[in-house]
DNA sequence: GATTAAGTAATTATTTTAGTTACATTAGGA
DNA sequence: TCCTAATGTAACTAAAATAATTACTTAATC
């Protein structure tokens, strides 16, 4: 998202953002799939698309990033169900999902104060 | 922890434990040496031995739980180094480590509101 | 001294994540 | 109209992270 916003109005294609980022340009097309979705970027085919910010940097918050790629749920969960004949096994899911949820909207309220603009302030900054 | 509080100053074999949770002791074990380092619990071996909460779980709040066997950083970072070439790329680490730090006090200060006692509460009521 | 437990290292298995290849689809421009 | 450059997407492979297992050492109790 940092490189899009330099980028002003002119389209990145995933080629070029892969090679920033020394990755595949299919990873990035799966990325720039959920930020589309998401509504923060727009991306063009054919010759001279690419992927381009569908707002200003000032009115992109991290939060709207962060759950644009991520599916929220801060903490892991162990793969195995735990056990229904112990007492906590049989409700800890519930409960551990509350505090998931308290976690995360923390989480948000956080990454909401940051935007796409101070990010890019601070690179500048080094 | 939830389990070792249902019984109280009762010793907690690995065992059991990993029964609770469909493990394996050792991967129980693991666990718990992180607690023990951060002086949640204590663990004693021979007979009769296990793990014991070191406090009432009116004194242990989520925030330690979570520091004890999380090592922090919330969002994962792509394996790869990005190119320094790329005025992001070059910079976008130390800022994001920042933001990074943001995210986990945030965190912290909301698990610090929650005690073990709590979950206790909550697991009773279902 | 037998037994029961933690501590721990080494290994294997599983799952998740990332990367790759290939191709269909879309749009622009000569 | 055809060529080219891009996304979208499926199928597959590779790599990394997690979890599980085995086996053994150490410690404590009876």
């Amino acid at each position: 998202m940092a490189v899009l916003a330099l980028k002003k109005a002119n389209c990145c294609p995933s080629s070029s953002l892969a090679e920033t980022v020394n990755t595949n340009p299919v990873v990035i097309r799966r990325l720039l799939i959920e930020l589309q979705d998401a509504g923060l970027i727009t991306t063009l085919r054919g010759p001279h698309g690419g992927a381009v910010l569908k707002r200003k940097p000032e009115k992109v918050t991290l939060r709207e990033i962060h759950s644009a790629v991520d599916q929220g749920n801060i903490f892991g969960t162990h793969p195995n169900e735990p056990s229904q004949e112990c007492p906590v096994g049989k409700s800890i899911a519930k409960v551990m999902q509350r505090i998931q949820d308290r976690a995360n909207r923390a989480l948000e309220q956080e990454l909401a104060k940051i935007t796409l603009a101070d990010v890019l302030r601070d690179l500048r900054r080094g």
